[in-house]
DNA sequence: TAATTCTGGTCAAGCGCTTGACCAGCCGTG
DNA sequence: CACGGCTGGTCAAGCGCTTGACCAGAATTA
């Protein structure tokens, strides 16, 4: 591989200018200029990341963090890692995945080796542990999430609540007053805290309340089969139910079977609408569901772009983004069904 | 953050013999390699990445490249990342992600700076000009996936043969005479050539005709929708079907629903199987789907494994793996019906 | 006892680049 | 004409680590 030194040579200059053209650090004569753009395009000269990062201490590189092993990561989490190494890609940037089990230790370890300028942390708790920790070691972070108390922090996250008021908005805008809400249980298989549910739940119930309606939870495990059941419960609970909120893909599906099992016809007489879902789900469904797809593609982007900021400029206002939710609409939801008397 | 001289200095040592002992590159007396253990540990001192690749211009890091655009990446692409940084953070490596559009040059920019050590081609594709370059600059590769012919290159793929004859086996064994094979098709959102495809109905083909069976394969979108339209056909051209394998993991809901419309009961009158499957798509039809899972972690750990081992020794013989899918049976298969007299 | 081989360690030359300090001309200005 | 200020460049000291060459002293061998 051709070395600044030998663009240097053969442009006739010393090795700093050609860094300065390299970097545009300094200005330079146009012809001296296009003497070394020439010599490194016959040399096919490319500049060593490791010399630079060395050099220069600012490596390029940024890394995305996420629990090795406690979760199974879907199709919307790879649409964030896609996007944001798309993002950074486009920045000069490389992206690098670090699997970070709870050991803390191990987090610390990565951080040392300096191999990057700044970190995304995806999957974050309501208390993160890793937080602390890389905000103790002065490395610029970026949420993908965010904790029980983020005001401090940059951050891009879904936009819970907004999700949650579009759903109630859609469902209430069809003459639904009884509308239940579906949600993944805290068990073993997720992790403790979890945002998402959290979130959504406290804004359902004050959505809830100020329309003046009944709130209603049920929470069940992540699959089709518990979904099933949770149909079943909520009818059981409250019959006149007309539709349900459900966040928990993988559940969503099993909401609708439930309901028809049960005699009541989706739509027709109740309407499920899966919010933060994950598109290949809602493809996925037959009927298609409606629902508020999570919109992985958008958070990745703006999580390197808030992070890069950062690193450009540390005094660059927080970026602090929620990013609402792409409806699709389907056949899912209807008309709420006419009193019946 | 503390350095070699740091540590060599409160050791009373060379810098070199610190790093014998961070490389276990030199034999060093236990007195010695004690004091410097315990400095580093006193001081905090971890190994600073660049420095270490430059000087060494091995970085302990592997790249895996993957289609920016063309292709939205499921869950098994997503497992296939975790797993692999997972493996890789295991030996010591760190893996990058690299989005690279059809754009040649691109891929040149990112080997030309000398940031990896080794690179993982995901989304290969029957021909595939990312191949010829990476060879050519003689940077060690291993593909996920195979091209048309990859009997000189490192890969690890899933094993469609195997996955094509299990399900024959599966569906043969209950007494399946006429069987039938749904694939994506080779439309604008799909790659040219996409090897699963080519060689699940190559080896299909195969197995049929050894079977003295008749065979049907029918291409169809990757929607649900598609895969009701794919169920009638098969019911059209062949009535007498009683089982279709799908290759086509966004179609199989609509090929079970398909059926259901057309009055064949799942599985009683017809048995759909799907094969290459991301987890989350037989988690989420119902009735769950019986199918040969898409082995995302062993691949992502495999391939991993074997681009480290060829770092390490560029003579080891070559890693050809075929991971086979895992078997999950569920609802949507059962026994052929008896024959209609 | 002298010659040889280990053992455990140091020396110092880079790896390829960045960047503050410095410098030679040239310009315009008083 | 002398001086200050540009402009366009060069110099050289690192950044933190690896590694081949070298070396002192102890152990082994003849």
């Amino acid at each position: 591989m051709a070395t600044m030194r030998d663009v240097a040579q053969r442009a006739g200059v010393s090795i700093s200018t050609v860094s300065f053209v390299v970097n545009d650090t300094k200005p330079v004569a146009p012809a001296t200029r296009a003497r070394i753009e020439a010599a490194m395009i016959e040399l096919g000269y490319r500049r060593n990341a490791f010399a630079r990062a060395l050099a220069s201490s600012r490596s390029s590189i940024v890394a995305i963090a996420f629990p090795a092993l406690e979760h199974r990561l879907g199709a919307t989490a790879m649409s964030i890692v896609t996007s944001a190494s798309v993002a950074a890609a486009e920045r000069g940037f490389n992206l690098v995945m670090w699997p970070v089990s709870n050991d803390a230790s191990q987090l610390e370890d990565y951080i040392g080796s300096g191999l990057v300028d700044g970190l995304l942390l995806m999957e974050v708790q309501q208390k993160d542990p890793r937080v602390a920790l890389v905000e103790e070691r002065g490395l610029p972070y970026l949420l993908i999430g965010r904790t029980e108390d983020s005001s401090q922090q940059d951050y891009v996250d879904m936009d819970f609540e907004r999700t949650v008021t579009d759903a109630m908005d859609h469902l209430t805008g069809l003459g639904h007053r009884e509308i239940a809400l579906v949600v993944g249980s805290l068990g073993d298989n997720t992790l403790p805290g979890y945002g998402p549910i959290v979130r959504t739940e406290a804004a359902y119930r004050r959505r809830v309340a100020s329309l003046g309606l009944r709130d209603h939870v049920v929470a069940c495990e992540q699959t089709p089969v518990a979904g099933r059941d949770a149909a079943r419960r909520i009818l059981d609970e409250v019959p006149s139910t007309t539709a349900v909120i459900v966040l928990n893909d993988d559940a969503a599906s099993g909401v609708v079977r439930g309901m028809e099992r049960a005699g009541r016809a989706v739509p027709d007489d109740v309407s499920v609408f899966s919010v933060a879902t994950s598109p290949d789900v809602v493809a996925l469904a037959d009927p298609t569901l409606s629902a508020l797809m999570a919109p992985g593609r958008e958070m990745g982007r703006r999580a390197v772009d808030g992070l890069l900021d950062r690193l450009e400029n540390p005094t660059v206002p927080r970026t602090q983004v929620l990013v609402p939710c792409e409806l699709a609409l389907a056949g899912s939801t209807g008309p709420a069904p006419a009193p019946n008397r």
